[in-house]
RNA sequence: GCGCCCGUAGCUCAAUUGGAUAGAGCGCCGGACUUCGAAUCCGUAGGUUGCAGGUUCGAGUCCUGCCGGGCGCGCCA
């Protein structure tokens, strides 16, 4: 049980002792102001509400009960509007430590999710053209979202959905066939509504060096079409490995309309009387759920729309009967959550078991120029571009400091520059740090073997600065906690920025003052004590790094 | 015009989902390397949280109305 699980049922205990009902969430937190106690909750003012008692009676009877508490609680005090402060036993919090050393790459584990699946769509762009910097922040969002729910005891799928059907894939066979004509000293124009990227021109001359000039005459645009989504896809799989991205499925809108699944789902609709003729289109009555207007399922000249076979795909999602299920916009996309929603429920399925995210804007400020990213418009940043110019560990780390729905300038110049604004190296450098530490502890003949460390007598560990990391250590699974409930990955870097920052802090009062340093070849009980904190700092930092896939090198 | 998101220090952003004295980084200024890595640390300055009301023990956070920015509002995907 982690210290902060220990205190939180202290307190429940403390509660129903006084004979009250427990509705209410406990939660405890770390003051910032150090007169304040270890911990804090605000139980009692949320208590007042329900009890209709002033809230400092609250606080101070919790208070008293608090006091049989004593070996993990040494005080307890009732303060101002309703705060009940505790100070914790020091051995309870040096223990942390040992806790961590035990569980390594498992501390911070925590069960919110007691097994639940989940499904975490995510990305799921078009293959008509390469993943750019406006798919990135979806993407890394996506990804380490599902990492985090996956550590705080979620049984987690990702999928990637992508549109392989339709009018807008005849459009990028029709280009590449231009391209490949064009290469073969063909004057063939490209389509009006076509794909003008250079990447099909790549795609082209890979089509001449397979096939030379044999299509010299075809009119086979599914040929061209697949050749070209197939590239495509291999090129996005590429781009996403390479950002450490994973995905357990590939589901392809295609394999709904030859499985039938999309006439089914119209039929269904048209069954529960969900949809109806006009204008010689078939509408679906959304509305009925919220959505501003009715939308077309199918159109007039016989073609379905977007939606038509993404209810299929979602029918096929509550099928795979999955406790949750999450979908990650992008922020031009949020128009298009009611109308989702609306037809999940036109199904009978409860919309609630669907929780939609929406990814704010990119803007890319590339010196005094910015340019938007919304999926329509062209010129664009690749991701193979920001991977090969600024690598994945910064690309991931930079989208994943702001929460979800503010919008996100992406300042090249900034990003490119090593340092400055760009916090990554600043957790990193922590962690390179903190190994050189045991190099350094070599040098010094100490003797690094496991038990010397495990066996380390922590409660040595009384500077404010030790007594302050560890105690933001103890706070890592609540953390996870949190980053999993609301599904914000911001959590755990503005969690790794404190962190680092207290370790930062305590290696240089080691430089100031030597009775401070880590490694003390004079007292080799106080190094092992020390050397243990550090141990289970650099556990903390791999596995918070872990849930974002940013790597921890040792050297730098 | 309607809907969603945002508006916090000069800049980029936090604020534990209604809690204590609104915090960091960058930038400015001033300090700290003969000693475990100075990609670091310490300090100073910087605020009517866009504006105006409301809800209550308590509001940056919730409700209403304005102002400003972004994105949507298709028989596109």
């Amino acid at each position: 049980m982690y210290l902060s699980e220990k205190v939180t049922s202290i307190i429940r205990r403390a509660i129903s002792n006084l004979n009250q009902i427990i509705d209410t969430d406990i939660e405890i937190e770390v003051p910032r102001i150090k007169d304040f106690g270890d911990f804090s909750t605000n139980v009692a003012m949320k208590l007042a509400k329900k009890l209709h008692q002033p809230p400092m009676d609250i606080a101070r009877s919790i208070v008293e009960e608090l006091q049989q508490a004593k070996p993990i609680i040494l005080k307890a005090e009732a303060v101002k509007p309703g705060f009940v402060n505790l100070w914790i036993s020091p051995n309870e919090i040096t223990n942390v430590i040992h806790q961590i050393l035990s569980e390594a790459e498992e501390y911070g584990r925590v069960n919110v999710g007691n097994g639940k699946r989940v499904l975490v769509e995510f990305v799921s762009a078009n293959p008509t053209g390469p993943l750019h910097i406006g798919h990135c922040r979806n993407a890394v969002v996506g990804d380490s979202i599902a990492r985090i729910l996956k550590f705080a005891g979620f049984n987690v799928e990702r999928e990637y959905y992508f549109n392989d059907a339709g009018a807008q894939m005849q459009n990028l066979g029709k280009s590449l066939r231009a391209r490949y004509l064009q290469l073969l000293g063909k004057d063939e124009p490209i389509p009006e509504d076509g794909y003008y990227g250079e990447y099909l021109v790549d795609i082209a001359r890979a089509l001449v060096a397979e096939k030379k000039d044999s299509l010299l005459h075809s009119n086979d645009i599914d040929f061209f079409t697949a050749f070209a989504t197939k590239h495509i896809l291999d090129s996005i799989k590429t781009d996403l490995a390479d950002l450490k991205v994973e995905f357990d499925h590939w589901v392809s809108e295609s394999w709904f309309h030859r499985q039938g699944k999309v006439d089914e789902v119209i039929d269904e609709l048209k069954r529960r009387n969900m949809a109806y003729e006009k204008d010689g289109a078939l509408w679906l009555k959304t509305t009925q759920f919220g959505d501003e207007k009715d939308r077309v399922l199918v159109k007039s000249n016989g073609e379905k729309t977007y939606l038509a076979p993404d209810i299929a795909y979602h029918k096929n999602k509550y099928e795979r009967h999955y406790d949750q299920l999450i979908n990650v916009f992008g922020g031009d996309h949020h128009g298009y959550i009611p109308r989702l929603k609306a037809a999940i429920q036109a199904l009978g399925y409860d919309p609630q078991k669907l929780r939609c995210l929406v990814i704010q804007m990119v803007t890319l400020k590339k010196g005094e120029e910015t340019m938007r990213f919304s999926k329509r418009k062209g010129g664009f940043i690749t991701i193979r571009e920001m991977l090969d110019e600024l690598g994945s560990d910064v690309v991931r780390f930079f989208f994943l400091m702001r929460t979800i729905d503010s919008q996100l300038v992406f300042d090249w110049e900034l990003a490119k520059d090593t340092s400055i604004d760009n916090p990554v190296y600043y957790v990193q450098y922590a962690y390179a740090r903190s190994c050189s530490l045991f190099k350094k502890a070599q040098e010094e003949k100490i003797n690094l073997n496991l038990s010397g460390i495990s066996q380390a007598n922590v409660n040595l560990l009384t500077l404010p600065e030790e007594q302050s990391i560890i105690k933001h250590l103890a706070l890592f699974p609540d953390v996870v906690r949190r980053a999993a409930e609301v599904l914000e990955p911001q959590f755990i870097t503005a969690y790794l920025r404190v962190l680092t920052s207290a370790f930062h802090n305590y290696f240089t009062a080691g430089t100031k003052n030597p009775e401070y340093r880590i490694v003390l070849p004079d007292n080799p009980e106080l190094t092992y004590a020390r050397l243990a904190l550090v141990r289970a700092l650099q556990i903390v930092i791999r596995n918070a790094m872990s849930l974002i896939s940013v790597s921890t090198p040792e050297k730098m």
